[in-house]
DNA sequence: GTTAGCACTCTCCACCGTAGAGTGCTAACC
DNA sequence: GGTTAGCACTCTACGGTGGAGAGTGCTAAC
């Protein structure tokens, strides 16, 4: 059988993608590239391995698979995986046994947002055995839960800010007042500002200080104090992504794939800079539900040899998060997809819980 | 002149010495081993090739220099290492343009402890284009300074506890209460706490609850709460090490000796198990100057590779933490030990200026 | 004690040549 | 027409070989 032209990505047919199939997971358990013989041996093709041949070349055209060189085996491109995860393979969903391991596990912790993120980046690793990745849940427009001032000397108190959303910030204000400043005094001015700005967003909390008379001491610390609330609220706010938790990237550097270090190196340093990653998680955010990132579809060049499996978490009205697993390209797509799901849906709950 | 026998690390001579240093020196900007001719040819050591060949075979046979193969040049061993470190070299102190610039960065950040770790690191890791470590200071006994409560819900609250070290702390309280809990009673309950707690370290305070009264319901919910605070503070008390925040180890992947990833994977799991830093950190908290920990002195086989130079910070009497540069063994220590020690100095003065 | 000279050793690198894997093509087959 | 067996072909991986070069240790002279 002739070569066939190229042709755009037309439907194959369901013989042929499950060769493409059994090439795909072959090759992500071996990582070797894969013949037309150990298609024969180990599929049930029904087929001889000319002719599995003969649709490796066809494949090969689509652009799905390439050669190493004239006698290796295919590999997958990034083209083949993408065609792979969109219309070939079905999410694994995580065994019960392990969903409800995990399910323990988060019992175990405190219950509050800041530790669940964190053990969502460590369960996602050791489950799929590569790299688990998590933001804390971060509000678009933060709500001023609870304002605390701490005097520390004479002139400078900390501020401590509460945010509905879960968030403390703390700040070191320093305060100028004609006469050295007090905990009462402080408290007083606490109890003010949470009177006037408790419950409110930044933008609305603005007016709410307005009316605040200058010629009162309180008062008037309490509208500097006030005043530095909102700027704390509005850098929050204005903050793309907090922080990334990653844990287990260890299992990355395991794969055969990364042994130079200087593959390796490029993926720590897209890591390390983290302004791609913020980018991703706000598209991932909007997208609500799993997203998969292969390879070479990571624009910065850094990101060429890993796929990142991202999903959000939170309430959309309110924060927002993201789980999800970086991997090599060639990871088991299907068990990671799987487990990403189980993972942000089980912090859905968790994070309604909060909010019940 | 013939090779002497091995003797236990004696006084070296004056020549002798400036040699060893010249290998160090030459090897650590090369990374390549180092011959008698190169040495003669780039410092100016007053004698022939051949002399200079009689000088390493004594350093050799004392232990303090290796060959890789019989024709290649010289390479420091872990105890060259620490004999340069010990006897020759001197901290080179940080020149005061970038003293400053240094300096000037910790004024633009945020006041406070928890920011200033995170430059410690940054800045350390660019100085030495090395990888920087920092802990948070952590006290022995910490000093409870503020507790705060807000209402989630019904039944859950909020608990925010400042510790006088810096530290905030957050758990989740559920409290059966017969009826309904309303914020103006947490307020209540977090002035009793507060009145009582306020400026205690958990062994003191533990009294101070005895005396509360269970058949009043605001007492009886602060006693409970405040059981529950002293658990929090005396979980991070019992904590060896809250967190290490490390920043460059990109620097680290870069260094020739890591081109092989699996000795990068060593060093990276080393860091990501804590137990042995927590550990490095108790004793250089208890040494209180700068350390220096090379390749195989570091206990677990992990870190063989790498060396450490780290300096405590903070208040003897109050909290300690850590700033300090984790390099292949191969690092330039005299700049190391003159950057770790103005920036571990640095840190103190800044922590002495919360406290004054 | 220092130095020049020299034989010696060992790595590094480039260059084979072979074994093996897997392909693409062709001709026969159903 | 699709499928298959057969076969020539291509390319990597691997082990061995040999020369160049670097650097040593030793010896004999200064």
């Amino acid at each position: 059988m002739a070569r066939r032209n190229r042709r755009p990505l037309g439907p194959l047919d369901l013989r042929t993608q499950a060769i493409l199939r059994a090439v795909i997971e072959e090759y992500v358990t071996t990582a070797t590239p894969v013949g037309s013989l150990v298609l024969v041996e180990r599929y049930r093709l029904g087929v001889s391995s000319a002719t599995v041949r003969s649709i490796l070349a066809e494949l090969e055209a689509n652009g799905l698979l390439t050669h190493p060189y004239t006698s290796a085996g295919r590999i997958p491109t990034d083209a083949g995986y993408r065609f792979y995860v969109e219309s070939i393979v079905e999410a694994v969903p995580l065994p019960a046994v392990e969903q409800l391991m995990i399910r323990h596990q988060f019992g175990q912790v405190e219950f509050a947002s800041e530790h669940w993120f964190r053990l969502a980046a460590t369960t996602l690793a050791s489950m799929t055995r590569s790299a688990g990745l998590a933001t804390p849940a971060k509000p678009r427009d933060a709500h001023i839960r609870r304002i605390d001032l701490v005097a520390i000397n004479e002139r400078m108190a900390s501020l401590i800010l509460v945010l509905r959303e879960g968030a403390i910030k703390q700040a070191l204000v320093t305060l100028e007042a004609g006469e050295p400043i007090d905990q009462p005094t402080l408290n007083a001015v606490a109890a003010i500002l949470n009177e006037r700005l408790g419950n409110q967003t930044a933008s609305r909390a603005e007016a709410r200080l307005s009316s605040l008379r200058e010629d009162d001491r309180v008062q008037g610390l309490a509208r500097r104090v006030g005043e530095r609330v909102l700027k704390v609220v509005r850098e929050y706010d204005a903050a793309a992504i907090e922080e990334v938790f990653s844990d287990g990237l260890l299992n990355v550097m395991e794969a055969p794939e990364f042994a130079q270090s200087d593959k390796l190196r490029r993926v720590f340093s897209a890591l390390e800079n983290r302004t791609y990653l913020g980018q991703l998680v706000g598209s991932v955010a909007g997208a609500g539900r799993v997203q998969v990132y292969i390879g070479h579809e990571n624009q910065p060049f850094d990101m060429r040899d890993v796929s990142l499996v991202l999903a959000p978490y939170g309430r959309p009205g309110h924060a927002i998060g993201v789980v999800g697993v970086l991997g090599p390209t060639r990871m088991s797509y299907s068990q990671a997809i799987g487990t990403v799901r189980f993972v942000s849906g089980l912090m859905n709950e968790l994070v309604d819980h909060l909010y019940a």
